[in-house]
DNA sequence: CGAAAACATCATTAAACTGTCATACGGGGC
DNA sequence: GCCCCGTATGACAGTTTAATGATGTTTTCG
């Protein structure tokens, strides 16, 4: 999978040498130089990273990764701040503001994309074919493998997806338009009870061996909140 | 709680150096010089981020760096590697070791907390909020779990979101329509009476333990007012 | 092109939750 | 103590929500 960077930059001379970089290395770009705009994709194209120059059009780089920080659906989002100032204060002050990372001019190309794949390979492992494990569960994203306790797990593309995003936020809840948002994506319609019909698939698959015995289910229905990964310790009920 | 950083680095001048603005900002830090020992403490000690120099004695930092990504218990524990090394093939093997930082020397102590703040906020999101506690009760919203003195408490959905509500305002008295207006919603019609079921089965599920004893009541019956949730010590009347 | 796999829906069944009532309980004023 | 009024409780029936099995269609791949 093609991680997706914004790259928020104005210096045509440098997008285009960041651009040529990150598309060598198997990163999809979009770019902008403005900061209005920059706020509009990081809404609607999600991205999986965001590299911000300080002195943008619009809005400065400061006030854009403070306003991604405030709005719920960009709070996660990794950003990487790029500066020609060099005064201390400014760095500290950057990564305060919720950067993740500050790197200043002249910086090295190579370098750069090695904080990035640092920075997804600790945020979104899958991104970087990396192993997810939970609950004796794992996932090798890089050849699609699946294994609950070592015995191999076949899932259809949907249910992998799913698993995959579930392994990437142990334990915490999604509601159904969240799965259906960030699994089957942004502009598709479906009806959200289809949901339902995976999760069944996914549990059949992950919960049952080779021999038809029940494992423990791993998946937690929250009603009216929708799904999680995780194991119940216990169902005992008031 | 105080996050406990492992120190690894065998200059006794930067050892004070950092440590000094590290505890000065409220971390606990451990020191060694070693890399053996940094492996064994980094086990023991379970601390919460290690700071790593690339020259250190008995193992290089980069060897560290790789044994403490190969053993389980420290595969996800973040390292920021330290250096005198400028070179820009050092840095990037030093973060595709598995680094998640990389901070070259000399170096400002006030930009290597920032950076160290930037990684904890990132990765340990538990201390900055999500979760609501009171009285031995916690709540993490996030994963829609609660738990009594640690032991799991088993809520339906209006009762997770009265006791939501309680929590926000611990101690504060809210009469029945206050309640029907902020967990049920503003224009739901409902009986006042259903509040007080509602009460009860939230009760019966957060005082109860699994065995079926009885823990003392959170919520206090304001006669004629409503209710709180309140660990108000009985009025104690003989 | 044709078979197999994967998909999105729908209808049905099963389970959990909800609001209401009738009744029992209990504190406080007298 | 006795009464009054607000609260606690258990039961119940209707409603909502999730699980399941089946089905027709689309996509994938040989």
């Amino acid at each position: 999978m093609r991680p997706k960077i914004l790259l928020v930059e104005d210096d045509p001379h440098l997008v285009e040498l960041i651009s040529y970089n990150l598309e060598k290395e198997n990163f999809d770009v979009i770019r902008t130089g403005d900061g209005e705009e920059a706020l509009v994709l990081a809404q609607e194209e999600k991205p999986d990273l965001v590299i911000l120059d300080w002195m943008i059009a619009n809005l400065s780089g400061i006030e854009v990764c403070r306003r991604l920080r405030r709005a719920p659906a960009t709070a996660n989002l990794p950003i990487v701040m790029l500066t020609a100032r060099v005064e201390e204060a400014d760095r500290i002050r950057g990564l305060e503001t919720g950067a993740d990372d500050y790197v200043t001019k002249p910086f090295s190309p190579r370098e750069l994309v090695a904080r990035i794949r640092a920075l997804l390979r600790r945020l979104r492992p899958a991104l970087s074919g990396g192993n997810l494990d939970y609950a004796g569960i794992s996932m090798d994203t890089g050849s699609h493998k699946v294994t609950r306790d070592g015995v191999p797990v076949q899932l259809g593309p949907t249910e992998f997806r799913l698993l995959r995003h579930f392994l990437e936020h142990p334990g915490r809840v999604f509601s159904r338009e969240q799965l259906l948002d960030s699994v089957w994506g942004r502009d598709v319609y479906v009806e959200q009870r289809t949901v339902d019909v995976h999760i069944r698939r996914l549990r059949k698959a992950v919960n049952a061996t080779s021999g038809g015995e029940e494992l423990p289910d791993v998946i937690r229905t929250v009603r009216s909140a929708g799904y999680a990964l995780d194991v119940e310790l216990e169902p005992v009920r008031a």
